[in-house]
DNA sequence: TTTCAATTTTGTATTAAATATTATTTTATA
DNA sequence: TATAAAATAATATTTAATACAAAATTGAAA
């Protein structure tokens, strides 16, 4: 917990109880995941804890570089808590979002065609190994 | 407009005179629109359309891999028409989405990690030509 | 310690993209 | 022409995200 709390105060952002919780909840969870599946998670230690505060804190977190926000589902934000830059694979069946480190030969370019480059996100999309060999059916839109 | 029908045709896509005139503001603005500016485009032409029927045109058109759907802004979907697969830069700025013709390693992949890749997506973000050297002040969430 | 401003959290209301549902219109076919 | 299928339109609903204001907490000055 105190590693948290050096975590945050690092990147200039108060360590609240409840930006202590929700980073707690990211690192436990090295997943991509949404506002609500962080809420929910929250609710189990914080039965006060309010939507607006998981907005807010994600937005913080985001602004300082704490997590990247992923975009790859029309849906919803997903947020990501891994220090590595990397890129990502949805699965159009199951929905799983999937890590892939490969290497972007602009990883490194802080430009391309003149413009200034900060965040680079790579989206795959298909259908994963998993349901390539169980044959599943279903198939998300 | 000969032309349209085609298009539609080889993709087997009753030519209705909604698609028509939603391939045609495709064709004429190449860029990446949302579903309420070809509406607001379409409304000029046809008084009569509906919003759904935009939505339903355009999940067809991007099921039968007429458009391509970027999800680059978390806001609302982006309808891409362009032949060639290419990434694109989101300048954080100014809001701009601009083509990006990089060499991706991966573009003529079929398979990562075992998983089978139908759709690849590039997102570069960050500030674009224009705004470096404008030096604009506003910047996007 | 007390006071007070700044920050953070919470609750509520609002916005807007996307979907669901149903009705109407158009098209294709027997 | 009659009928079924497909496409369009109108309306209602869902829900992620934001806006806003009130309440609570924190930190520093007096
Ligand atoms: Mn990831
Ligand atoms: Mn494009
Ligand atoms: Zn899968
Ligand atoms: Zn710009």
């Amino acid at each position: 917990m105190d590693n948290l709390i050096k975590i945050l105060q690092s990147r200039n952002i108060h360590p609240s109880y409840q930006r202590l919780k929700i980073l707690e909840i990211l690192e436990k969870n090295k997943d991509h995941m949404n506002v609500n599946m962080i809420f929910e998670e929250l609710l189990k230690e914080i039965p006060t804890i309010s939507k607006t505060t998981v907005y807010s804190t994600l937005s913080t977190f985001a602004a300082k570089g704490l997590v990247h926000c992923l975009t790859i589902t029309p849906e919803e934000m997903k947020y990501d808590y891994r220090a590595k830059p990397h890129h990502h694979f949805l699965c159009t069946r199951c929905g799983a979002i999937i890590d892939i480190d490969v290497q972007c030969p602009y990883a490194d370019t802080m430009e391309i065609d003149g413009h200034s480059i900060e965040d680079i996100q790579g989206y795959f999309k298909g259908t994963c190994r998993e349901c390539l060999t169980h044959n599943k059916t279903q198939t998300l839109k």
